[in-house]
DNA sequence: CGATTTTTTAATGTATACAAGTTGTATTTT
DNA sequence: AAAATACAACTTGTATACATTAAAAAATCG
């Protein structure tokens, strides 16, 4: 394994990705610059660069003369999040269905070889990241580059969401983790086929499968009101 | 008028941004670093932070050791783009209608009295960058965060699109900017008055107005020919 | 004693020098 | 003469030193 400067700016990459994700890095975080730059034996300016592009994924917000932050996520922001999540991913997966190659099909099955791998045995870290890289590829597939960049930055709080709700391991969410993976294995043999209809369909029974999820945590008590109409709440 | 870093900084980045909007650095054409480095009075270190914020809304690719590149537009891409603006807007303007404040809708009209003004007695340049500025606007009222990367990057490339298909000063373009003009009145009226279903049926009609132009260009003598199925073929 | 100003400290932003890589050209070899 | 190779010029990538700005601490004044 290669150790020079690229290498380890890709480190480095990955790393503040995959931390963010799992929130090992929290919403709101702030970023040494001398202590990152230290760690991964890069100085300061690719370092700074790092900073730029991840800011440009939607991972970091850059804010002059302050120390870079990890982007914020609101409880208000799940209702933009949830309006935007079906109809862009409805999009990429037809998308995906039309111009999946072969090559990115086996990557797919792979991804949800290791999903399911993170399900038995794995952490929710694991979990949240096997879960990012197959709708990555399936991002991949669709090819769309004006679709892309709010399906990257939806995937970002996609797996940040799901660390805050999936977190507890009752028997609901057990279930509903089972739910999804059967989900998954819907999508690849739609995409397989070339089912642009059923792969859109399937795009919106995956998040609406999210939202009830989140609805059911958020508000846990709601299923015994009678009829209540429960608006979301903040958490503790 | 400062003149300190951070002004020639932003100054840099909005040349860029005017550049690569109006075709004048066209898609394809490398940034030589030294140059711009030179002409705005930046070190190399600033210039290349601006590059990296670039490439991330999509006006320029990085490649490493090679120069920086104006993001290219292949003609495979104008279906892609035709098939995400009407959705992406039309969601963009529905959430405009919910949420846009007042003093947003003051920058609108204010954007529209300046497109109007373009229309009259402006340049292609200049008429490409005020609409730029309208849409823009729309998308800050929106205030989703999942659809504005993807909104922003449709808004490069339809400005880039207007400058290579509206260029000529024919009569069929001219009647189609007053069409577009009156459109974005219509715009307005929606969100000022909150009507989200009006708002997102004047996107589709916005699109569509766009597209047609397009094959009109594209395929001038489909008009004449006796239902004759026009593919969309590559002009010299 | 509290508020405000000054001083100190530490972080971010920029410039420059240096290292590594790429491209074009000329020379050599077949 | 064509291809391959070696060299030179130039471009990009990184490190470090310096400048600038914000936060924190100390000192002064009301």
């Amino acid at each position: 394994m290669k150790d020079d400067a690229k290498s380890r700016k890709t480190a480095l990459t990955e790393h503040l990705k995959a931390s963010i994700l799992t929130l090992r890095l929290q919403p709101g975080s702030d970023l040494d610059e001398a202590h990152l730059s230290d760690a991964f034996g890069l100085s300061r300016t690719p370092l700074r660069e790092v900073f730029r592009q991840l800011a440009g994924e939607g991972y970091l917000d850059l804010r002059t003369n302050r120390s870079a932050r990890v982007t914020e996520m609101s409880y208000t922001t799940l209702r933009d999040f949830f309006l935007a999540a079906p109809m862009v991913y409805g999009a990429i997966l037809q998308l995906a269905a039309q111009n999946a190659t072969r090559t990115q099909i086996d990557e797919l099955k792979e991804a949800q070889q290791a999903f399911k791998a993170a399900l038995r045995s794995g952490s929710g870290e694991d979990r949240a990241l096997a879960n990012n890289r197959f709708h990555d590829v399936t991002g991949e597939m669709s090819g769309n580059v004006y679709l892309l960049p709010s399906f990257n930055r939806l995937l970002i709080d996609h797996a940040r969401i799901g660390m805050t709700f999936y977190r507890p391991q009752t028997t609901s969410i057990s279930d509903n983790l089972s739910m999804a993976s059967q989900q998954h294995d819907a999508i690849i043999a739609a995409i397989e086929a070339g089912d642009e209809a059923a792969a859109a369909q399937l795009a919106e029974d995956h998040w609406n499968l999210s939202r009830d999820q989140i609805e059911l945590f958020v508000m846990p008590d709601a299923l015994d009101a009678p009829m209540g109409i429960a608006p979301l709440s903040k958490p503790a």
